[in-house]
This record gives structure tokens, sequence and C-alpha cells, in this order.
DNA sequence: TTTTGAGTTGTTCGA
DNA sequence: GTCGAACAACTCAAA
């Protein structure tokens, strides 16, 4: 018996129910089937790394391009495969695929079988009393947390593989060149299974104890840094869950900050289960009524927020470290997000698009999901009248302006009082710290108060819009 | 069926 | 400076 094993964002050896599966049958193939437009422009990068460190702990991984079903067949075909076994995906693209790939399987009479390996419950199995899917975060996680514990994560397999074919992930050329402007990914991250779990044990070791609180303060390292290993599949949230349970039973102190962080976990299962429900999440309002908000169209704004440029520094300091590390604090993620929408009044889809490309936890799942919750038209979404101030939310998560200072060290020299709100700042100060508004630094390209105001304004369209 | 309580992350204003 | 209330109305989930 020789089966094979499809490798998608599943990217690890452990705890790998398609891999511990096929193991067990008898001899191995591994592949991956490239398509390009299933990855922003950062994450090829981190796709690159995953691939290269996957394919040294399994020993082999063939690599393939193009439709994936015909790829696969093509494999089948060539290596004469009995079985083939994936892990399951749950956007609607490759759900689609899957489903057609199964298909062409059994019509072959060869045995194809799908696992569940990327999620702590699939997204069907989670209902409220009325057998639907929960539309609210806190009664759908307590509805998670009173069922069975996750499963344990599956040992390493022993693993038999046939290889024929070179791994040529070079040859797909995700990274890139001329610029190079992944340069500044190098020192952040360590993509794979290894990194996955070093960054994990690290987080444990130091930065979880304080994370409830902690996780707002984009100055200080009190966040897991997991969502790109997340995304990748290099480990699971069932292996996280357990790690967990097993830090927290031997540091107590830590229960707080392990619910917290463990909540985190189900946002993402919330978010994949919103869109596993709503396949056209990603591009329509999931309360429609949103469909009426007057959306602003200015070019020059929106390309003021992707080069951080807004002339607030918080919002601007976030970009700037999303452009330069492919990540962004959540906190901030949350301020530039509000920003976009709110301030610029500019349709949450063209963040949204941003993310997608210069993330490299990009995920089609959590980014959708979360772009509706700060426009307000998504599950559980905020209210109206929640407009982020910049200033105060810098003055307040980033309180000796360090995460300000390092991002836009142009404003380094500004004290502590004014360097979340240059703008208001004496001339005198601004002189003395080198910092000339509209040349060093620019001008806010919006009058906070003002851009409230008509963000609030923008929300009577809706509201006659839900009541009509 | 009806009712009730709740809903990730905030800001502003006035006492 | 600190504190509490107001900021909408609606939908969801469960009793």
């Amino acid at each position: 018996m020789r089966s094979l094993v499809l490798f998608r964002n599943d990217l690890r050896v452990l705890d790998n129910p398609a891999l511990t599966h096929a193991a067990k049958q008898g001899e191995v193939v591994c592949l991956f089937v490239y398509d390009p437009s299933d990855y922003g422009g950062a994450a090829k990068w981190w796709l690159h790394h995953s691939l290269k460190s996957l394919s040294k702990e399994l020993g082999a991984l063939h690599i393939a391009t193009g439709d994936s079903t015909a790829a696969v067949l093509d494999a089948v075909a060539t290596y004469e495969i009995d079985a083939v076994f994936w892990n399951r995906r749950y956007e609607p693209k490759g759900i689609a695929q899957d489903t057609g790939l199964k298909a062409a399987i059994k019509a072959l009479g060869l045995e194809a079988e799908s696992f569940a390996g990327s999620l702590l419950n699939e997204p069907w199995v989670i209902k409220n009393k009325s057998g639907g899917p929960f539309k609210v975060f806190s009664p759908y996680w307590r509805a998670c947390l009173a069922g069975p514990a996750p499963a344990a994560p599956l040992p390493r397999p022993s693993l038999s593989l046939f290889a024929n074919g070179a791994t040529d992930i070079d040859g797909l050329k995700l990274l890139p060149t001329d610029p190079d402007w992944a340069a500044g990914f190098v020192p952040e991250w360590a993509p794979g299974e290894s990194g996955a779990h070093a960054r994990f044990e690290e987080f444990l070791a130091h930065e979880f104890l304080g994370y409830k609180t902690g996780r707002d303060r984009p100055d200080q390292s009190h966040v897991s840094r997991l969502s790109p290993h997340l995304h990748f599949g290099e480990i699971s949230p069932r292996q996280i869950w357990h790690r967990v349970q097993h830090h927290v039973a031997m540091h107590t102190a830590a229960q707080r900050d392990a619910d917290k962080f463990l909540a985190e976990l189900g946002w993402r299962e919330f978010s994949h289960s919103l869109l596993y429900h709503n396949p056209d999440l990603p591009e329509v309002n999931l309360n429609r009524s949103f469909d009426a908000y007057p959306w602003d169209s200015n070019a020059e704004a929106l390309r003021a927020w992707q080069k951080g440029m807004t002339g607030y520094p918080l919002v601007d300091a976030g970009l700037r470290e999303l452009w330069a590390t492919g990540y962004m604090h959540n906190r901030v993620r949350m301020v530039v997000a509000s920003f976009l929408i709110k301030h610029l009044r500019l349709d949450w889809r063209h963040g949204a698009e941003w993310f997608w490309d210069t993330l490299l936890d990009a995920d089609l799942a959590n980014n959708s999901a979360s772009w509706q919750w700060v426009a307000g038209s998504g599950a559980d979404a905020a209210p109206y009248f929640r407009v982020f101030n910049p200033t105060t939310q810098g003055q307040k998560f980033d309180p000796d302006g360090s995460y300000i200072r390092k991002w836009c060290p142009e404003l380094a020299a500004l004290p502590n009082k004014v360097i979340h709100a240059p703008f208001e700042a004496p001339l005198l100060v601004l002189q003395a710290a080198g910092v000339k508004l509209g040349d060093t630094y620019p001008h806010p390209i919006v009058d906070h108060k003002e851009a409230r105001a008509a963000a609030l304004a923008g929300y009577e369209a809706v509201k006659a819009q839900s009541s009509s």
C-alpha cells in the first residue's frame, strides 16, 4: 500500500492526522501543490522557509504547481498511489477544490479521506440550542469550553517515505529579489515546525505571565507571535491547548493569562466558523445594512495610511512595523484599522487587502472577520460610537513612547508628553527635537474631532438602512 | 412564544 | 485628576 499525503496549511510532522493515518497504511508520498493565489506577498516568504523546513523534517517533499486536482492525479498515476489523505480546509475555495478532488480520486476507484487537523472544533460541530451556528463570540466559546476537551496531539509518526523526484522549492521563486523587501523579516522570525515550538516555549517561559493585560502593550513582549506559525499549521491549536494546560498545572498564577490566551485561539476558531457558514465574508458586509455606508474614495489618503504617513504616531508606527517585519501588534492593528475605517472613512476591504498582502500571518478567516468586526458590519461588532482616539491609545498603551521611537525614529527626541501628538507640541519643543511638521514628519491628514464626527454621521445612513 | 440579559478591546463630557 | 454616565438600537442565545 502506498498513499499520498497532500500538504497545505498544515506544514508539520507532529499532530498531523493525515500524515499519521497514511504512515500506518504503508509507504507515504508527501506532496505540496503551490497555488500563488492562496498567499499574499509577505506570506510567500514565509511559505518558502516553511517548506524548506518541512522538507528537511520529512526527508522528502514533492512539489508541484498549477491546478491542484490535476497535480494530485498526475502524482497518483506517476507514483502508483492507492490512497490520498489530507487535512481539511475551511475557506470556500479550498472546500470546493477538495470536494472536486475527492470525487476525482474516488472515480478512479481509489481511497480518499480528509481529516480534522487545523481547528479545535470542526465549524459544523459547535451549534446553539436552535441547531444553528453561533453569531456571538461569548456563547460560542462557552459552548466550546463546555464540550469535550480537545483530543491529545498525535505523536511523531513512523514514516516510510517513498521519494522520487527532486524537492525544488527554490523553483517556486517565492523569495523577493530586487529589492529584497523581506530583509527585515529574517531576524524576527524562524518559520517552520521547530521554530514554532521554540517560539511557543520562549513565550511560555518568559512572556506568558501577565499576558492578560500585557497583551495590550505594543512596547512590551507579552504576545505569543504564533499567528504565522498557526496559519501555516506548523503548530496545531490542539498542541497549544494541551501545552497550556500543562503549563498552568505547574504555574497556577497564570490561570487568568491562560484563559485569555486560549480565548484568542477561540477567536481564531470563531472566525473560521464564521467564514465556513458565510463564504462571502471576505467580500460582503455580514450586516447588509452597512452596504449603505457612505465610504470615501481617496487614493492619496489610502497611500498615506499604507506608508505610515498619517501624522498620527501610533498609526504610523504600526503600519511601518507591518511593512518592515510582516507583523503588527494586535492592539495597534485595531487602532490602524479603526483609523482607516472611521477617520479616513475608507472601505474596510481596502484595509483587508493591504493586510492580506503585507502580513506574514495573513489568514482569510481571521482577516475578514476582524476587519468586519472593526467596521461594525461583522459578527459581535463594535458599537458604532467606538472610535479609537489614536493619541489616547498611544498614551495609554505606549506610555513611554518607546514603540513610537522604534518605528518613527524621526520623532525619537520628542518628550513623552507630546510624542503621541506632535501636532499639539509647542514649536520650540518640536525644534529642540529636530522635528519639522510637514517636512521631517507629516501634519495629521485629518483632524481627529472632525473625523470622528464624520464617521458617526456616516452611521446615520446605516441606521436608516437597517430600520427601513 | 415571549422575555430577558448580554454583547472583546472606547471616548467624551460634566460633576 | 478621577469617576460615572451617556453614547442606539439591535440581535442573539437561552430560559
